[in-house]
DNA sequence: CTGAAAGCGCTAACAG
DNA sequence: CTGTTAGCGCTTTCAG
């Protein structure tokens, strides 16, 4: 590919007549357009700003431009200007690439999902993503986002690693023994993670405190009279879960109510596994019947309200329901949902330092993180709150 | 950086032991084991396998190389299998920086979202990424998803263009005078839209056809009974806007009844603003009073059952209320909503086969792609279908 | 303080 | 059929 100044020369124009021709950025006489367009044709070249472009017009060695661009070495005043301007004026950027190979690295980041299944959502993970998209960006970092299956992750992540496609991974949606997290860990690929896996591993982490999430919730129900209080919960075995199981433990503990067995349902984490077990709950004798049904997703609470719905059961008033994520959709729901919110963006930028520092093979005071969640009260639990 | 070749030199050992040595792929000698690592150490390497690497084991140029491992140029049979021995032993796969540098190619799709304020929701973006990913992958391209605010999000795309970041862009979430499409098309870089901006430019994009899909959800209405249906849209203005309401009017004139102005509410994309509207539909005189609210968006129709729900209104007995978009919490609602489902994995590969066709610069037989909706029926227009 | 030159990993002319 | 070599755009020693 020629340069831009063997076109500017073959047109007998200066170089920076022909940027202007070409780009038009800026008005030229229409004969000089003209002579500069048919260089280019001849030569075969397309408009693309280089180091090299900038050196010639600045009359210096591509070496001294690239000192002025990165800081990276003492410059004369006077030659740091020239470049400056010649810079700005061919609106000139490093291409990533060129730059990238020299360093070795990308400046990306894996981002993995898998599909997520009818029946199952995961709402927050788009507000997550644009997050840490931002928070990558603030570090001259970009995010690469891959799809991978459900079942069979470590391929993609493989086939990443191995081109260098990118410099690290964040994970979200983590479970128990996350075959990931082994792989990532044993291949010692930099990563940092939304979401626990199991204490045995030791690797950086943000995760949002389920357990206190939870025990303000309850407490929040123990306060407005309820003593009768149900869990439905996720299937023991992932740390998250279990946490959020403790959450409820911790706020009867502290308001010396005695937890039942027959109000804790552990069940998975879909809306109709939850109406199910509210079912379940409803059956109980009058007298252990429950008042108030704490749920440990959005999700799960949405499939209860909607149960209760149907069996015409006043939702606030006749048994009190909550929610944990601030779905987006909790606040539209009849009766608007109480839940916990989780920030997002306050999550999303800690994963990233985390990984940063990684990269940097920066040491961080902290790998792992728990942020505690925000009690939203909305009139699923609190009637009084009722929007007119 | 040594290379492979220099280390194992240096450990007297064959290039292969020494990648076993330190990869851990297999096990090898302890003796031998030591005295490579130390090499490394000396040399200060770390494993990367380049192209040549798998030339020298190979016993070949790495030309040779290159052409076996794409089929660029005729190979003898015999060295191809030694070459493709070699690679499969150590493991190797091109990389990507040096393979790109050199294409001035980045085989990466900008995808740019900026944040969705909360009350409104893109609950169908998400899935979206998804197969939009999947599908670019089987390009051999990967997406870099970046973050850019609401009001400004050319310089995020200029930025990455100016840097040689990426190939091309798909853009989601359109709308009339879309300012990234104007910017695209002037700066002559190659994208694809998911979603319509107006008559006047001509640019590759998928849409849903929502005009057929009003209409079948109209009609649908009209087969169950109702002559009285009421329409909440979007304000005037939008391409794909105005295309709904006017599948309204079709399905209305089909079945040759007249549609009525105080039936028509245009407000804004939000939950609040069509329990607003719904609220003075149900305040006309009873003989005019609608029987059937359609709106255009599953989260509009969410604000409106949760309105109706408060006014004790019987949503599918007493109003039929239907969406569009078949949001995953659609049918968790009570009652179940009624809406059109759009083919979003379908969608994402046609939108990523326009884009393909305008990076390689064939020709496609159709630029511009509506896709029709299926219309999903649900207890919110048809009580019969409850779950129970 | 500035420039020449090597090299990051790869592809593709061009010789042999 | 295979090897040598010249870049792709950039950073960074190393001389001057």
């Amino acid at each position: 590919m020629a340069t831009l100044k063997e076109v500017a020369a073959q047109a007998h124009v200066p170089l920076l007549t022909a940027y202007h021709a070409l780009s038009g950025a800026q008005a030229v006489p229409e004969a000089q357009q003209r002579s500069v367009h048919a260089a280019a044709e001849t030569l075969g070249y397309t408009l693309n700003i280089t180091i090299k472009d900038v050196a010639a017009l600045a009359g210096v060695s591509i070496a001294t431009v690239s000192y002025v661009m990165n800081n990276s070495y003492p410059v004369s005043e006077a030659t740091r200007r020239r470049v400056l301007e010649a810079a700005t004026a061919l609106n000139y950027r490093p291409n990533a690439n060129g730059r990238n190979l020299q360093a070795s690295k990308t400046r990306l980041i894996g981002y993995g999902w898998h599909n997520i299944k009818r029946g199952q959502s995961a709402p927050l993970l788009d507000r997550f993503t644009y997050w840490m998209a931002q928070a990558v960006e603030s570090y001259g970092y970009h995010v690469l986002t891959f799809a991978h299956t459900e079942d069979s992750p470590i391929d993609a992540y493989q086939e990443l690693i191995q081109t260098n496609r990118v410099d690290g991974f964040i994970l979200a949606h983590t479970n128990r023994n996350d075959a990931r997290i082994r792989h990532l860990l044993e291949a010692r690929v930099p990563f940092a993670a939304f979401g626990r896996a199991n204490d045995r591993w030791n690797f950086p982490y943000v995760d949002v405190d389920g357990r206190h999430g939870i025990a303000l919730v309850t407490s929040h129900l123990i306060s407005l009279g309820h003593t009768r209080i149900a869990l439905i919960g996720w299937p023991e075995g992932s740390l998250s879960g279990d946490a959020r199981v403790q959450g409820y433990f911790d706020a009867l503990d502290a308001a010396a109510l005695s937890p039942q067995a027959s109000w804790i349902r552990r069940v998975e984490n879909t809306s109709t596994a939850a109406a199910a077990a509210a079912a379940d709950l409803l059956a109980l004798p009058t007298q252990t019947r429950p008042t108030a049904l704490v749920c440990v997703s959005d999700l799960m609470a949405i499939g209860v309200m909607s149960y209760l719905n149907r069996c015409g059961v006043q939702i606030g008033y006749d048994i009190a329901v909550s929610g944990f994520d601030d779905d987006p959709v909790s606040e539209l729901l009849y009766p608007p949902l109480t839940t916990l919110r989780q920030p997002i963006d306050d999550l999303a930028a800690q994963v990233v330092a985390l990984l940063m520092a990684e990269l940097e093979r920066l040491p961080m005071p902290q790998r792992q993180i728990l942020v505690a969640p925000e009690l939203i009260v909305r009139a699923s639990t609190d009637p009084h709150r009722q929007v007119p």
